[in-house]
RNA sequence: CGGGGCGUAGCGCAGUUUGGUAGCGCACCACACUGGGGGUGUGGUGGUCACAGGUUCAAAUCCUGUCGUCCCGACCA
């Protein structure tokens, strides 16, 4: 390709509205623009990423027999009804009416549409397994779209989805895909990780999220030192403590604590850790409106799922209004302990910790000395917090590291809860019928391009991973239109590399060096040729790869090999 | 949904407080010079100042409403 024909859409100034890395560089190197919110045009130097991301992604479907097809992005409403998720999905479902005030959505997501087609299609055990696969636009009505295409109302998705007669050869298939998606990854040439993801309302046996290692990720994940233990922060479990509660020592006391409401301020004030001062909040209870208290330590998080999940509380979990903190503990939130009326739930290291401070259920005032069993009745237990850094690896090997992910592909057992719904049954070999059971298995494709470059990148730009990057190699001779030999020399280069199966962008216009190569850098092209006079009299090359410090000469006769080697 | 910010040329911004001829940088076009890291000069193109209504002799500027867009948001107990 020749930038004389493949005009680069470059900005020099970051576009005031991106906030994160990757977004102001897709925008800067071209490679998208913005429609309105959440939605983006694919410019053509992006739209060569992708589908350089998405051919990996064929190619490893086919490795395991998934076969693609293409199913509408609008859909009848019908079908979501069978499957009880007309009601179910909430404003994220765009909905609306044909001429005919038929109703229809657009596909957030094809479980309904690949069952029906199942259904159809499959009559027999002999079928099966089956896994289809499409790579195709998704809308999702997002509260709030942000970071670009990382969370956009409409963007890519390859979805899979597996047919199967047991739950045994479903968790062949899924295994299968588990390793696809390994395989997929690592081509993208990206550090990613699978973790054990929360399956959510959804049910079944298993579930891994494929994060890509980012800062700036949207969840966090906790990984063991010592073993493969990786999982989502939501489903990470913490360990109860083994050791015995301390004794209590201490007697408790009230003490004044004017205007202190929140740990640090309390623990401050009093001079002591926050692992020794006791939170309770007050969320809605299972019944109808009730409340619940949960306690942890100070220097512990809630994990709202896994309260969410109590069968005492309310789920989705609401915290309690201020109004309704002060009918239950008489004070406001600020002052709140754990010696309350209604269900006390405590975290299993809050209900391990002795002479601890906690808020007296007055106004002011605070609690020190507290022991559970002698001052308040001993709690009931649960795993409700976080798990932190340096923890106890729950499967005992090691201990806990948090780092942030970008997740970008999600795989799951489905079981029969679409299938079941909608009827997709086939005969097996008795001859009775039996309802197929599911997987699913999603890539969010242009979510992958924005991880990868907000995994890669520098002050320059983008840096692509040889695999995913919208060319190979960029070729830029030196005022070319000024020197016959010049310009002899850069096409006859470009022919070969061109005939060599590399994919090269010359820069084949009037423009200066600099200029050049700092588009060059910015859009990430892997490698970097670049050819002079003075090196053509040496019959020499300049080329520089995109992560390399410095520069070399090569000699023209090597260069084409020496590419190739390069890109393996 | 709540809170906040912002809407002036393709991009980045000033001008709004105190109403009075719509500006700057980049980009773009032309020409010249320049020629190994976004170069210089001269001359240009491009704006119903988000939209609607109001106040006024006069509105980008003041008032009312609408829309768009970006960010933040339940560890407080």
């Amino acid at each position: 390709m020749r930038v004389s024909k493949f005009p680069l859409s470059t900005l020099k100034e970051t576009p005031a509205d991106a906030e994160i890395i990757s977004h102001q560089l897709m925008l800067r190197a071209g490679l998208v623009r913005r429609l309105a919110s959440g939605l983006y045009t694919w410019l053509p130097l992006g739209i060569r990423v992708l589908r350089k991301v998405e051919n990996i992604v064929r190619d490893e479907m086919e490795k395991v027999d998934a076969l693609e097809l293409l199913m509408p992005g609008v859909q009848p409403a019908e079908l979501w009804q069978e499957s009880g998720r007309w009601d179910e999905y909430g404003p994220e479902l765009l909905r609306f009416n044909d001429r005919h005030q038929r109703e229809f959505c657009l596909g957030p997501t094809h479980e309904e549409i690949i069952t029906d087609l199942a259904r159809r299609e499959l009559s027999s055990y002999k079928q099966l397994p089956v896994t289809w696969y499409q790579i195709q636009a998704k809308f999702r009505d997002e509260i709030r779209p942000r970071f670009g295409v990382m969370r956009s109302r409409e963007f890519i998705m390859k979805d899979a989805y597996s047919f199967h007669i047991d739950q045994a050869s479903l968790q062949k298939t899924y295994d299968l895909m588990h390793q696809a998606y390994t395989n997929i990854f690592t081509r993208f040439g990206l550090d990613f990780r699978p973790v054990i993801a929360d399956s959510g309302s959804i049910g079944g046996s298993g579930s891994h999220e494929f994060h890509v290692l980012a800062d700036s990720g949207e969840d966090a994940i906790a990984f063991s030192s010592h073993s493969s233990y990786a999982a989502n922060i939501e489903k990470a479990s913490a360990l109860p403590p083994q050791d015995e509660r301390a004794a209590a020592t201490e007697e408790k006391t009230i003490i004044e604590t004017p205007g202190k409401h929140s740990i640090e301020e309390v623990s401050e004030f009093l001079s002591v850790k926050t692992s020794q001062c006791l939170k309770t909040l007050l969320v809605d209870g299972a019944e109808e409106n009730s409340v619940v208290a949960l306690v942890l330590r100070g220097d512990h998080e809630l994990n709202e799922i896994k309260a969410g999940q109590l069968e005492q509380v309310a789920s989705p979990l609401n915290f309690a209004s201020e109004e309704q903190v002060r009918a239950v503990t008489g004070c406001a939130p600020g002052s709140v302990g754990p010696d309350l009326e209604i269900t006390v739930i405590a975290d299993h290291n809050a209900a391990h910790t002795a002479n601890f401070v906690c808020g007296a259920n007055e106004d002011g005032k605070h609690f020190s000395g507290v022991n559970w069993g002698r001052d308040i009745a001993e709690p009931v237990t649960a795993d409700l917090r976080n798990v932190t850094e340096g923890d106890n690896s729950p499967d005992g090997k090691g201990t806990l590291s948090i780092v942030r992910g970008i997740e970008v592909g999600h795989i799951f057992q489905l079981g029969d809860k679409y299938s079941d719904k909608l009827q997709a049954n086939v005969l097996d070999e008795n001859g009775s019928k039996k309802t197929m059971t599911m997987g699913c298995y999603g890539i969010g494709v242009t979510r992958v391009v924005a991880a990868a470059i907000e995994q890669n990148n520098d002050e320059n730009g983008i840096i692509w991973p040889q695999n995913i990057a919208p060319f190979d190699v960029a070729l830029a001779p030196i005022n070319m239109q000024k020197s016959e030999r010049l310009k002899d020399a850069a096409e006859k280069l470009y022919k070969e590399l061109s005939d060599a199966g590399l994919e090269v962008l010359m820069f084949d216009q009037k423009e200066r060096l600099g200029s050049m190569l700092a588009n060059i850098e910015l859009i990430g092209i892997p490698h970097r040729l670049v050819l002079g006079e003075r090196g053509l009299d040496d019959a020499k090359i300049e080329y520089k790869g995109r992560c390399d410090k410095e520069k070399q000469d090569i000699s023209l006769d090597n260069i084409v090999e020496l590419l190739l080697s390069k890109k393996i």
